[in-house]
DNA sequence: TCTGGGGTCCTAGGACCC
DNA sequence: TCTGGGGTCCTAGGACCC
């Protein structure tokens, strides 16, 4: 199944579809007159738009001067960026830079936080629309996803651009947003090529293009090849994707170890058979959060406790609104100097309870270091399990579990 | 005053079992 | 006198992604 894998023998044709700065873009439909401004998400724990409803009452949203919204400049706090405007981009702010270092390059422009629940109502909305053209939708993420064209009626013409654009212009109608696609044989090109035509653009790629447009990217560019393994490559003296492609395998395999050196073989190659995945289980939740300052477990105890609570009942409610239970309980946290420790422990039986959560990542919580200063927490859940399936079914919390007698331990 | 929060997958050692 | 081998589960850390 490299790259025929329909039953007719038609050639794969997958895209990868991608909301241009998506965050923002989901703003800019509530503020229209911040248009072609500098605007950054992400950040802020206060809700800006409930400052301007009461400073303003009575004005609608779309009528607040921009004048009136908070400076990057006057921004104090931990957070990074999400998504910035283009406008904003050509400052060279950019998503997950720290909101510190983008005030110092673009201090004129204006910072909104997050509002997660407008942005999931866009997500669902897009998809949606996707799935009523195509079909076979993979999730990734809130503002990504990979589409099979292949068998779809109309997904081959022009090499998937017509279909391309018509999800492009469907998503547009429904939502007032623009997207950008890339269609290629599989997915890891199709990602590569979403991003050659951004914003609102279309890009075609097909087998025999690798060597003259995806060879001569960086090795970055690969979905994959993250800073680590840049930085590998680089000094091995390696900075395209046809440096790579022109190794032997073997000897990526011997610097990179047998699994991701072959993997680093076939992606320059451009090879990747891996399906459009329509649904997943979770494996895991989670919910973890950085302090205003750092805190230290034992002066700051009781805001710690309070913090640690808080977080074990966010996640049992996760848990329980969507159905799930877990076996094993972790925590997580970042100390002063962002070095990272986690510690776990999976239980005899399933649980989606917070005390119980609260007591077992306590006791995980005494495994670790805890004399540095701390500036994250987090807790998690894993092993999960639907709450009503057969594997969830077992011995009930409250049911004790008979104990050990002096036999057996001999 | 750098550096969020929610995830997935991989590796590697040790326990434990057959 | 030298110590099998495979499998699975647990735990900790780390790379990477959106």
């Amino acid at each position: 199944m490299h790259s025929m894998s329909s039953t007719q023998g038609r050639p794969r044709r997958i895209a990868h579809l991608d909301m241009d700065a998506f965050f923002a873009s989901v703003e800019l439909l509530r503020y229209p007159q911040l248009k072609g401004l500098p605007v950054v998400i992400g950040g802020g724990r206060r809700r800006i738009d409930d400052l301007l409803r009461e400073r303003h009452a009575g004005l609608p949203l779309s009528e607040i001067s921009p004048a009136e919204f908070p400076l990057l400049k006057d921004y104090v706090g931990r957070g990074v960026i999400t998504t910035a405007t283009y406008a904003a981009r050509t400052f060279g702010v950019g998503s997950a830079m720290g909101m510190m270092k983008a005030a110092r390059l673009c201090p004129q422009a204006l910072v909104l936080p997050v509002d997660f629940d407008e942005v999931r109502r866009y997500s669902r909305a897009f998809k949606d629309t996707i799935r009523e053209i195509a079909p076979l939708v993979e999730d990734r993420g809130v503002d990504e996803v990979y589409i099979d064209f292949t068998d779809v009626p109309g997904g081959q013409r022009e090499g998937g651009r017509v279909l391309a654009r018509l999800i492009q212009k469907s998503i547009f109608q429904n939502t007032g947003l623009t997207c950008s696609i890339g269609v290629a044989p599989n997915k890891l090109i199709a990602k590569m090529a979403s991003e050659f035509d951004k914003p609102n653009g279309i890009s075609l790629v097909y087998e025999q293009d690798v060597q003259t447009r995806i060879w001569p990217l960086a090795v970055r560019k690969i979905n994959g090849i993250g800073p680590k393994a840049e930085a590998k490559l680089h000094a091995l003296g390696l900075l395209t994707i046809g440096d790579i492609a022109a190794r032997e395998r073997d000897w990526l395999v011997e610097h990179f170890g047998r699994s991701y050196g072959a993997w680093l073989h076939d992606a320059a190659w451009g090879r990747d058979d891996r399906p459009v995945v329509t649904e997943s289980e979770p494996v895991s939740m989670s919910r973890e959060t950085t302090f205003e300052r750092d805190l230290h477990a034992a002066r700051d105890r009781t805001e710690l406790g309070a913090i640690f609570t808080d977080l074990c009942e966010r996640v049992a409610a996760d848990l329980q609104r969507k159905g799930y239970v877990g076996k094993t309980i972790g925590i997580k946290l970042r100390y002063d100097d962002f070095r990272i420790a986690t510690r776990d422990q999976t239980l005899e039986h399933f649980t989606a309870d917070a005390k119980t959560l609260r007591r077992v990542a306590g006791q995980c919580l005494k495994r670790v270091d805890l004399s540095r200063k701390l500036r994250l927490l987090g807790v998690r859940v894993g092993k999960l399990a639907k709450v009503d399936s057969p594997e969830a079914q077992g011995v009930p919390p409250h049911v004790a579990e008979p104990a050990p007698t002096n036999l057996d331990l001999f």
